[in-house]
DNA sequence: CCTAATTTTCAGCAATTACTGAAATTACCA
DNA sequence: TGGTAATTTCAGTAATTGCTGAAAATTAGG
């Protein structure tokens, strides 16, 4: 496994968008890394290719392991563990979803409907615009959640479709 | 205009979300309660409900200006500025979408398309089954930006419609 | 224009987040 | 079971990001 102009390429800026989204650099920079390779990759070939630190690495690994995004691998007679990604874009998109969803989109929803109970049961007399404001976020949020849960709830191949549908049909309509 | 309990908990909550996305507390909260406010607000109501600095307001008002999420409101007789945001959920969250549209989603189609681009003329031959797994990113990252556009070019009313529309299909199908 | 109110800028400090190296722990094999 | 390779943990440090107060710039009213 050797590194090519285009994957050093790809990779970098795979890390930039993740800072951008909350994502730590060096956990996407392994996950473009391990996409790329297309075969199990040990840590410390993680650190050559990318130039960070073991320690690094093995809490990058760890934090991908708790999405769920990449797996252990033993390879006969090897004694080191080899690390891989999921190779289908679909079903790494479904993935990530379902655990922004769980850890995001949720907890915001159960806040939401805590605010839109307390505004009722306090202020929603006294100020039913705002009141009406919180309600009209809450319907946003649970709306979106809804979206997520039906969607992820489909297998990758599936959603794929679905995408492409929607597409079309978008394409038919303008 | 007073802060309740129920804002102060939803502006809270909105401020650590932000964080989780990429985005900066200070303006995620100031959004909030601008939202919640359902008024203009001058940058010094701002500071005393949110209890940061001036000058933080300030460039807090700056960015959520560059995003197109608030507007300055000269009122009579009034020598400061207000500002206020729009009231409607489904607006706003298409100006997110297409503000990171272009900032995040353009900017990295462009860069795989280099890279398939490079990887075609280079290591196609070598490596097909890399440049496949390129090929597949790069066409989720257009079918996403597809929708994204789609999407964002309706009215705010018919995206809501579409979105309503969606999850009832989803529901039928289940 | 001048003055005072208001807003913005920015250098410096604080807080947070990211990364490292050393040490501890675990896994594997003889 | 002891020894070595591999992995993880974590305290300390570096880098980044966020925030502040002081000062500069801008604006509006007289």
């Amino acid at each position: 496994m050797e590194i090519t102009p285009v994957m050093r390429k790809f990779i970098l800026h795979w890390g930039e968008m993740g800072t951008q989204w909350g994502i730590n650099r060096s956990v996407a920079q392994i996950h473009a890394l391990l996409y790329l390779a297309g075969e199990p990759l040990t840590a410390d070939e993680l650190v050559e290719h990318l130039d960070i630190a073991r320690s690094n690495v093995s809490m990058s690994l760890k934090e991908l392991k708790g999405w769920g995004l990449i797996r252990t691998v033993h390879l006969t007679g090897e004694r080191k563990d080899h690390f891989e990604t999921l190779y289908d874009v679909w079903e790494l998109f479904r993935i990530i979803m379902i655990e922004r969803q769980k850890r995001e989109i949720d907890p915001t929803a159960r806040l939401l409907e805590e605010c839109v109970d307390e505004s009722a049961a306090t202020e929603a007399a006294t100020a039913p615009e705002r009141h009406a404001r919180l309600v009209a976020m809450q319907e946003f949020i649970h709306l979106s959640a809804s979206w997520g849960r039906r969607t992820t709830a489909l297998k990758a191949t599936k959603m794929q479709k679905l995408a492409k549908l929607g597409d079309t049909i978008f394409r038919l309509i303008d």
